[in-house]
DNA sequence: TTCCGACAGTGGGGTCGCAAT
DNA sequence: ATTGCGACCCCACTATCGGAA
């Protein structure tokens, strides 16, 4: 298959806005697609690289050869030199990749090429990734969705996936099983405003539990081998050597298990979230580190234990299969009720304890991975603040021709002026983003036509955050952490807003 | 006919490791 | 040594489609 017929397909699936007529525009595509490129066929439709990452991003691909006059380019091919630029990473040889790069593209037709740029950089914007995708595979292959979604969150892969579907079928589907060693998608929560909210999506009686600002963990475990995957399925096994030691010890042969982990201070209240990433994110010196900022691990969920898949119990019955096999010092705290008041207890408890707040799961949910399912309801407090609009920048794709990214200040009452805390560009309805665009340019105080218009600091603006972390970047050596708008507040002047005093009372530095 | 679940898009701050300057 | 870049941790929120109710 030409990488052309890729490119056509995704630009037609771009220009339906039903997500019917994409999926049939993928199906077509993958009807016409030999057994052997099924595969990359999927990944580059969905998009996805079968390499992950190669390390080409939006700056390798700022100056790009002129496109070739005739698609030349197969699937296979580009997948090939897709390797070979993978295998340069990490090799001292720019270089070599940059020839590597310039040669592609060399070889791809104008359309080709932005086809290319897009996947790189990971901004297809058709319309259609994943979801779209598993649609598209059932329609081609002439199965159930049912059955590509659930063959898709045992196997973690589509393009496996699919592969398979178009070549056997259902029944090459039902193949797929669990298999210890090998990540599934992790399940994931919703979010509610309140206890309240969470417990009407769960229904009662419901677990609570301690919402830890960590990184997500799935173990397995067969044997004496451990391997650790994140929640994008990357695999950390030597950074965490702790939770191998934790799982080892474990009195199972073999197990998949879900949880989280986090730096602990001494006290036992939680590090920053930033001082967990950095330990989780270091590759070097693993054995010092650990002296320094020891990682602890907190078990949620166990998907298999000893040859038993668990993925289809209720969550009460993986609740007791867990405590069976972890230490409950290594278990998430938790409590089942259907007292609201307890719940609203047990969250304020978590909080006080430095946490992030807590997850509510219904007791009888299976384990359904991958999917954000009303099964599990994250809440977590969330503070507010009137801060003031210091500039904005252009929206990129359907925000195109909107100032959407607001920069934000608190009030410096020495100086009058304004520190800034970050940026956001959540909460905006299309509405919104069309009053400010026009508001924003009549306090303009800079050219409009620069991707940064800065405008007299007089909006004042009500964003909600989740937390306050120490800033390398910003003067006031805090940012906000999660900023969303909330509402503009006209009964509020600049000199109203909320100080730097008040933001540094909640930092607590 | 209306409602609502699932998805995709639009970007945010921070850190690590590598390569080039 | 410093800087730029890619990759990956954490993520919130709105618009839209189409099946469910």
């Amino acid at each position: 298959m030409l990488l052309v017929e890729v490119a056509r397909t995704s630009e037609a699936v771009a220009g339906d806005s039903g997500r019917l007529s994409k999926v049939a525009h993928l199906a077509e595509a993958l009807g016409r697609a030999e057994p052997g490129e099924v595969a990359v066929a999927i990944a580059y439709l969905s998009g996805e690289l079968p390499q992950r990452q190669i390390g080409v991003g939006w700056r390798g691909l700022r100056e790009l050869p002129p496109p070739a006059a005739v698609p030349s380019l197969t699937l296979a091919h580009v997948d090939e030199v897709f390797d070979r630029i993978k295998a340069q990473s990490g090799t001292g040889s720019q270089a070599a990749r940059r020839g590597l790069v310039n040669g592609l593209f060399a070889a791809a037709t104008e359309p080709e090429q932005r086809f290319l740029v897009r996947l790189l950089t990971g901004e297809l914007r058709q319309g259609a990734l994943d979801g779209v995708m598993t649609d598209a595979i059932a329609r081609a292959a002439g199965v159930p969705a049912a059955e590509v979604r659930r063959a898709l969150m045992l196997r973690g892969s589509l393009p496996a996936v699919g592969a398979t579907a178009l070549a056997e079928g259902a029944e090459g589907l039902r193949g797929f099983r669990l298999e210890v060693g090998r990540p599934l998608q992790p399940m994931l929560a919703q979010s509610a405003d309140t206890v309240a909210a969470a417990l009407e999506k769960t229904g009662v009686p419901a677990a609570v539990e301690w919402k830890l600002d960590g990184v997500r963990v799935q173990v397995h475990r067969a044997g004496s081998e451990v391997t650790v995957f994140t929640r994008t399925l990357d695999e950390i096994t030597s950074r965490v050597p702790e939770l191998v030691e934790a799982v080892l010890a474990l009195p199972v042969t073999t197990a998949v298990l879900d949880g989280e982990v986090i730096a602990l201070r001494p006290d036992g209240r939680p590090e920053p979230f930033q001082v967990t990433a950095s330990r989780v994110g270091s590759r070097t010196d693993v054995a010092r580190l650990r002296e320094a900022t020891p990682l602890s691990v907190f078990f949620f969920d166990a998907l298999h234990l000893d040859g038993q898949d668990l993925l289809d119990l209720p969550y009460t019955a993986r609740q007791d299969a867990l405590a069976k096999a972890v230490p409950s010092g290594l278990l998430t705290p938790r409590v089942t009720t259907s007292d609201a008041g307890e719940v609203e207890e047990f969250f304020a408890a978590a909080v006080a304890r430095g946490h992030e707040g807590v997850l509510v799961k219904s007791p009888d949910a299976v384990y359904a991975a991958g999917r954000r399912g009303a099964g599990w309801v994250k809440v977590k407090p969330r503070h507010t603040l009137d801060l003031v609009v210091l500039a904005a920048e252009w929206g990129n794709g359907r925000r195109r021709g909107w100032l959407s990214n607001l920069h934000l200040g608190a009030l410096d009452p020495e100086t009058g002026g304004y520190v800034m805390l970050g940026k956001t560009f959540k909460g905006m309805t299309d509405k919104l983003l069309a009053w400010q665009t026009e508001r924003l340019l009549e306090l303009a105080t800079g050219p409009a036509d620069q991707y940064v218009v800065p405008v007299r600091p007089e909006l004042v603006v009500e964003i909600a955050f989740d937390g306050v972390q120490r800033s390398p970047r910003y003067p006031g050596g805090m940012a906000l952490r999660f900023a969303r708008v909330v509402r503009y507040r006209p009964d509020k002047r600049p000199q109203d807003a909320d100080t730097v005093q008040t933001v540094r009372d909640i930092a607590g530095f």
